[in-house]
DNA sequence: CTGAAAGCGCTTACAG
DNA sequence: CTGAAAGCGCTTACAG
């Protein structure tokens, strides 16, 4: 692109200097508007788009945050990242994304390494519980962060309050009479140790103690959140006897599969058996699941708003807890007398 | 970060000029191997990272490739996405992403303005085919292009063969005798214009009429890819009389809306009704949906390639189509004799 | 195989 | 409110 239009080229043009057209461009305050408007005429003339590396070099700022994410394939983040990522690029941000979450080597890499030195202005780390060397390694840059999900150190963080979720949800199924009820964790993945996962586990047990029920450890089984690990628990939880007559699945994606596992044991549901998940995942209205419904979206733009707050020095409120609600479907049924 | 290391200690700690650092830490060839190893160990002792944006900078290259996509919280695209980003991260690139598919404002303002200029050293276009004025401003940009989906200009692509694999999707259904099979598409999103659509629902015709079917306008319901849209569509379908006996939806998440429409009108699958997908969603399988199979995260990776290539002058193939495959599952059986 | 020097295209104190 | 000049931290001809 030896032929690409210079600032200096838009200078000369509005006949200023550098300093000045550079300053205008930016909207810096200090710039007469009769001067403004002759550079701005004269760069929207020559089309000239600034150079982002020479700017950002010349500011000694990257103009990207970093990612840090167990998966972007899966809805949950891949929602959470696409509205953080609309919120950051306004301010003239690039979201620069880092997939630690599929092997320990990967992990361990990642925070020795540190790619994102030098590389980035700030940092989000989504739900990914930190062990204390990784936070060690983090303050090292001593650039700013903020989390999702879980909270690391004192970083500003939003996130929602998984063992009341979990506890609506499984306090539905009570009140509809079931007290035979299984679950569905995340637990499968701990190495990632996700504290979701770990939350709602805890609020099924201690919903049940709470309601004079004492929970039975054949009817718990650990998914990995995918729909297949799903599939697989719900065949697992029908092969055993008795049958619990209601299920929570961790994750809508689970119950999605326990769905297909049910299907293909001609369980009906709710009518033999309830299920609930855990998201509102867009799949979760047609195939009439209820859920605990968590407001994904949101959490992605304030996890950007946080970091911008953050690089601004504006920064506010430090722990968000965002509101869930149940959305009551079909899946879920009083319990029959039998 | 004024105590970051610099090359230039580097340099000074193996004795060696900030030339001859540079040369040493990319691996170029040019460098004696007692030299290399004096540098690289100095780096390593002084825990030295390069600046990004000053090597990116010097070297006027910007180590990025754009994206550019309609979406990228949908199940095909962050498939897509991460499996490019993969490739591209092997070898030091960042993938920045452009979502210009909603508004067409959002998507003329992009092709006007062009952000990705100076911004990224190739570029990806992500099933949208431009139009003339949009291709001939990418052309400006003078860099290397890459699409998916849809050939773009003499642009090297990776595809599948949409209006095949949709063939052997309405063959199925035809193979196991129905000759009343509806259509839901996904031509609802004209502006967007996907050409898989277009050739999804003509392969439909096609294969009916060459089976000596007259395609019944009435079948055919437009959706624009989600759940939701696939739920409305079956349930248009579903007050309609007569009642096709099978239908093909043009891709998974629209089947899966679609069986939530059956299920909530008590409609069985297949007893009553046949339904085929397209895609492989990985709910696909648990929920037991017929689909057409594509390789979604190759598609991904060969997009990455492509790039990649054609940055380092070793175009290969220019218009790879890979291949697709029936999955056959529950969801569609033969017709009853009625 | 190595080094000295120019330069990438902006931004930013500093001075006025 | 504006300009001259230094400088951001590397890479890259060029010369040897």
């Amino acid at each position: 692109m030896a032929d690409e239009v210079s600032l200096k080229d838009v200078a000369d043009t509005a006949g200023v200097s550098l300093a000045t057209a550079s300053r205008a461009l930016r909207g810096l305050s200090t710039v007469a508007p009769a001067t403004r408007q002759r550079v701005e005429l004269a760069a929207r003339r020559l089309g000239y788009v600034a150079s982002f590396n020479a700017s950002s070099f010349a500011s000694r700022k990257t103009n990207s945050i970093g990612f840090i994410v167990p998966y972007v394939d899966r809805w949950f983040f891949s929602k959470v990242i696409v509205n953080a990522e609309q919120e950051l690029r306004r301010y003239g941000l690039d979201l620069v994304l880092y997939s630690v979450g599929l092997e320990e080597e990967q992990r361990r890499r990642f925070f020795t390494e540190l790619p994102v030195r030098r590389r980035v202005d700030a940092l989000a780390v989504l739900c990914l519980p930190l062990r204390e060397s990784e936070i060690a390694a983090l303050e090292l840059l001593r650039i700013p962060v903020a989390t999702l999900g879980t909270r690391v150190g004192d970083h500003p963080c939003v996130r929602i309050d998984d063992h009341a979720a979990a506890t609506t949800a499984v306090r539905h199924l009570i009140n509809l009479g079931h007290r035979d009820i299984a679950i569905i964790t995340g637990q499968a993945n701990v190495d990632l140790g996700f504290t979701s996962s770990g939350d709602r586990v805890n609020a099924y047990q201690d919903t049940l103690l709470a309601a004079g029920i004492e929970p039975d450890p054949r009817w718990r089984v650990d998914g990995d959140f995918t729909a297949a690990s799903g599939d697989h628990a719900m065949s697992q939880l029908l092969s055993r006897s008795p049958l619990p007559t209601a299920v929570f699945a961790a994750s809508d994606e689970m119950a999605f599969g326990a769905l297909g596992s049910l299907r293909r044991h001609g369980m009906r549901v709710p009518e033999d058996l309830s299920l609930i998940g855990f998201d509102d995942h867009e799949l979760a209205e047609p195939l009439e699941l209820t859920t605990v419904s968590q407001p994904v979206p949101e959490q992605g733009r304030l996890l950007g708003r946080l970091l911008l707050e953050q690089l601004s020095g504006t920064a506010g409120q430090h722990d968000i807890v965002l509101p869930t609600h149940l959305a009551v479907r079909r899946s879920t049924a009083r319990r029959l007398p039998s």
